[in-house]
DNA sequence: TATTGTTATACTCTATAACTATA
DNA sequence: TATAGTTATAGAGTATAACAATA
């Protein structure tokens, strides 16, 4: 039994001509990636945020190690000016500082700043509280099945 | 032990000063939320698309039903006037149907095109490609561990 | 001459305000 | 008079093209 809709096996697409087959891996993945987006999208849309998605995005690159505008740019998948405007931004707002790379005059090292830190922090809090919101009051076995899903995604998404 | 960076429990974000605790629903919720959104940021990445976001998500909202031009501006969280741009982009490319409320004259009432079912379908089948080859190889315990997780999920995220 | 990044310009998505049509 | 939707206008984010600085 599937419990999402729009399985991808066969062309019907429409509600009521679903195949029935949760027990194939076509199956599976469906539903799984359907449920894993719903969570994103009431992330995004819910856990009330101040500061723009594709800027938080940029924070969350740089939690690491600096790095260069370039690789922004390609991890954020935007092209350079674009990613150059918006560093310029988060510059401006002193929530990212930019620095010279000593070996090569040409690149800009992105680093995050104190407020940085702390809009990252705050951000990820609401987001967690959000999804404990969720979780809360779930029996210990079907935690144990989520600890040991999210383990499984973790790895095959690093794929 | 944690498989995902960045827990929620305590203040320290920065790498290395992590608490180790899976086994509290706070770290659970962390590490399923994020695990959860990277798949959404891949599949969004990965899953090429012939479409832009904001549009496939207005034609997802189709499926089930007509929709009037406020619903769906409420449920995908922007003013009325930008779902009217939209949703007119939509309807120049043949996508989606205007039609009007039989019962009240200022109503639109918006459906899915047979060429808006076609793109869906190819937007669908292309993102699960995405996680099917993900998900290849998995053993038959791993899959019925993620499908058990699948279920939760859908029941959680629907609270 | 090639590479890194910025500036110039245009297009799209979004918002608020003002307008039209219908109830 | 209130509501559903559109049009007018402006503010961001992004893209391509052209430019500046450095290797």
């Amino acid at each position: 039994m599937t419990i999402l809709p729009e399985r991808s096996a066969g062309p019907a697409i429409e509600p009521g001509a679903r195949p029935d087959s949760a027990s194939d891996l076509a199956g599976l993945a469906h539903d799984l990636r359907l449920v894993c987006m719903r969570v994103s999208r009431r992330v995004r849309f819910e856990a009330a945020s101040e500061i723009a998605s594709h800027q938080f995005s940029v924070l969350a690159q740089l939690k690491a190690e600096p790095v260069t505008l370039g690789d922004l740019a390609d991890r954020e998948q935007v092209t350079a000016p674009s990613m150059s405007r918006t560093v310029a931004g988060l510059v401006e707002r002193e929530l990212v500082t930019r620095t010279s790379d000593p070996a090569d005059g040409r690149v800009v090292l992105l680093s995050l700043s104190e407020s940085g830190w702390d809009v990252l922090r705050r951000e990820r809090e609401q987001r967690d509280a959000w999804m404990s919101a969720r979780l809360e009051g779930l029996s210990e076995v079907d935690q144990q099945i989520l600890r040991d899903a999210t383990v499984l995604l973790a790895e095959v998404v690093s794929r």
